[in-house]
Order: C-alpha cells, then structure tokens, then sequence
DNA sequence: CGGAAGATTGAGAGTTCTCAATGCCTGTGG
DNA sequence: CCACAGGCATTGAGAACTCTCAATCTTCCG
C-alpha cells in the first residue's frame, strides 16, 4: 500500500539498510485514510489550511500556480512516495495549488499521526533529507528553465522522472508510465503543446524516447542523458545510476 | 554585525515580537567568525563538504550552477540574513556553488554551534520556517521563468529582492542596492546581457525602475508591481507590503 | 593616459509562439 | 455495431520574442 513511501524512505541517506520492523510498521498504521482522487481534482488549493498532510499513494500529481493571464506553470511533479505538504503545516496557508494529473490515492495523515512519525529518528531523518531533495529538484528545474532549449528542458523532463520513479520502484528499466498530455508536459517545462509535440517528435526520430498512450520508453538511458546533459547527482540517489 | 539575521528572525513566523534577550545573545555569541569574501570568488563549490554553516552578514551572493556549455544559471540571490548551506548538512556533498557577487562578510558557525541555535525552539522555528520561504522563493523563479517574458521576468525580480530587502532593513521605500552587473542579471533571469539591457531600459522608460551604479530605483511600488504582475504573498512577510 | 570591464545599440538569425486546420482515439447513444 | 462528439495529438505557416555577432561608448582604475 505505502510501499513506494517506505522504498522512498530507506534510499533517503547513506544508511542503505532496511527500516527496523517497527518503523516499517508505524508508517504503515499511519497510512491507513487512504482516500481517492480524480484526475484533474485539486488534492489542496491555494488559501487551502489543511488539518492533514498528504502523502501521493497513487498516480501522479502536480504542484502549480495559475497566472494572472490564465496560464499555468507546474512548479513540480508529486509521485507515489511523495509527500505534497509537510512542509506547510508552519505556514497559514498555501501559496500554490496541488491537483492530481490521474486517477489518485492519496493519503491522509493527521498532524499527530505526522508528529508520532518524526519521533522516530530514522524517519524524521529520511523525511528531512528528501526535502532537501525536493528543494534540488526545484534548483534543477530553475537551471533547466533558465538554460535549456526546448529539446533538452523535455529530454531531461523525462529523465528526471525515470530516475525518481526507478527509486520508488515504478519504473522499468527504460520504460515507465507518464500520465501527462502534451499540455501538461508544456505547463511543466514551459513551452506551449505544440512545441512539446514536436520535441517529442524530434526525441523520437532521434530514437532517444517515445512517448505514446502515457508510456516512455527510452531505448538506451545512457545516450538519452548524454544526450540532453542529465547528471542525476542532483537527486542524491543510491546507486546514482 | 549580525542585524539583519536578527531582524529576518524576528519577522519569520506568526508571533512577530522581539526575541528573548537570551536568544538575541546566542546568535550574536555564534556570529562572532566572520570573514571576508571577495567579490566573484566562491564561498562553496560543488562537491564540497563545508564544516560550517555560512550565515551572509554582508553583500549579496548567489546560487548557480554551470552547464556543460560554459552558461551559468543562478538559482537564487543571498543576501545579509540568509543562511548559504543549512541544509547541506545531511547531503554528502553540495550540488551546487556558491559564490560571492560583491565584497562581502560571511560568518562561519560550526556545527556544534549550529546545532547550539537550534535548542532553542524560538530560533529553530524560525529557521525552519525561512526554509519554507526559500523553497517557496524557487517556486516562484520557475514560474517566472516558466511564464513571463522578459520585461516581467526582470520586473518581477526587481520586487521580489526590493521586498525582502526591506525585510531586514536593507531598503528604502523604492530604492535599493543591488550589486549586479547586467550579464548576472540574465545569468538569474535566463536572458542574454544584451537583452537584459533592453529591458532595463523599457523598465526606465516607462518609469517603472531605474537600474543605474548598482542602485534600483522604483518611482511607485505599487505601480512597478501592477505592471509586472508581482504578488508577495509568497515570501510569508509580515506586514506584505 | 591607457586598458579593461561593463553598458548600449544595431541588424540579422533562430527558436518558440500563435492561429488554424486536420487527424486520431475513446466513450456514448442510438 | 455504428455514428458522433470531445479531447488530445499533429502539422503548417507566419508572427513575435530573444539571441548572436559586432561595434561603440562609458566608467573605473592603475
């Protein structure tokens, strides 16, 4: 049920061993609200206080800001083992918007449940540490934003995805599920769909990845990251392969 | 020697009142190691493992990492209050440079002393809540550079430093001291220094700021931020405006 | 005074966007 | 089982924004 969070949390740190038979258990009793989201529903809204925070099970979701204009930018992906909000608890309130790309499901930990969760050192430990993760995701996204053309900012997109997903067992070696279309893909990278449409066709006709129907496959990982200068150092991965 | 850090201290959070004599103390007492930092030399480069916290007591320094290419994007803007690596700390390694963009002083606080600040639960918040507003600071880099066009873009930076400039006492009503030169402008907003000129110029002709000697001037807050869609919700300052 | 770094401007090239049309796939209703 | 509608993907063509290259000007400093 949770195991994506409780692969998550024993790949976070240098300690590679698995989590002590208590720890293990404690995640999963805390993750037992496990309700579903639709696609396309908001997990919180801006001005949202929420009383729980919410830990991605299922499917995808997205962290973004809709501008003034109408238009949106997604500020990052939320995947299974993901959490959308722990941070927040200090705050009064959200400053963006978190919606579910797919059919979802999301968990529901209260705050003393959260708080019973960080008494334990080895988990508040590995939850700290994949803040900090996220928080160089969001510097990786800036430097991919700023100075990537359309090519490499999708190129590396995917790559990203692959590695994160690998890390949570969801990925095959080059093949994974993408529940994005086109749009949101743009949303994310900041291009317009018909731009992202024909990057996808020019990774395709360079037979570095394709993506049909919600699936990627990359035929070889290694040419595809040189290709779009991907260094997966970034996510402080085990392996970093 | 340390007032802006005191003042960003005091100003994260909910409870906005000074902070108790011994607190004041402690951070003084830690910031007593401060040292030079020349301007374009680096404070911490990728692959370090810093002993240190670094704690920006003067000047301004940045984030950046370097492509493959030789382009340089910047990730974010450190000024006097902000800490430069807190959470470095648990990483094997930084991911990312550090470097000094004008002469400055950064005070050097060792772990034992760190962790020292962080018993005290008044600070550790405080601490933990500007976090917050960091990662919440690089989501609002991606969605400029996501969604806005250039004017906005150099607009909208201009603000956000011109804000939390003035959250700790470094800022007139509208003018500030920002000591970039225009190729680290665009190193931070994606764009070439030649157009980050055009643009500085259509922000001066329309009277909306001033960039001249590493001085911004902003005629009417108010009106720059209308004009460039800026909102500081976002950074979680106290009084917002 | 001379040199170097940074700012400014012009002109042409390139990437990405906008607008618009067409094709494909899926689910629904007859 | 088929027709149709709606959402998404795909493609074309011209416009817009930003970049590149290159020259000139200004400021700062030894």
């Amino acid at each position: 049920m949770a195991s994506a969070f409780l692969r998550k949390l024993v790949s976070a740190g240098e300690s590679r061993n698995a989590l002590p038979a208590e720890d293990r258990d404690l995640v999963l009793s805390v993750c037992d609200d496990v309700r579903p989201c639709g696609a396309r529903r908001d997990i919180i809204s801006e001005g949202d206080r929420p009383d729980y925070v919410h830990l991605m099970i299922e499917g995808w979701s997205c962290r973004y800001k809709i501008l003034p204009d109408g238009s949106r930018q997604i500020t990052a992906f939320l995947v299974p083992g993901d959490f959308c909000d722990v941070h927040v608890t200090l705050f009064d309130q959200m400053d963006h918007n978190i919606g579910a790309l797919s059919d979802s499901r999301v968990a529901f930990i209260s705050r003393a449940r959260m708080s019973r969760l960080m008494e334990r050192p080895r988990i508040a430990r590995a939850l700290w540490w994949s803040g900090l993760v996220d928080e160089a995701v969001l510097r990786s996204w800036i430097v991919n934003l700023g100075r990537r053309d359309a090519f490499e900012r999708v190129g590396h997109l995917i790559c990203e995805m692959h590695a994160r997903l690998r890390n949570v067992g969801l990925a095959q070696d080059g093949a994974f599920t993408m529940p994005l279309t086109q749009e949101e893909l743009g949303d994310a990278t900041g291009l317009t769909p018909v731009h992202v449409n024909r990057t996808l066709r020019r990774l395709r006709e360079e037979q570095l990845a394709t993506f049909n129907r919600q699936r990627i496959f990359i035929p070889d990982v290694g040419i595809l990251r040189e290709a779009v200068s991907f260094d997966p150092n970034y996510l402080h991965l085990p392996s970093q392969v």
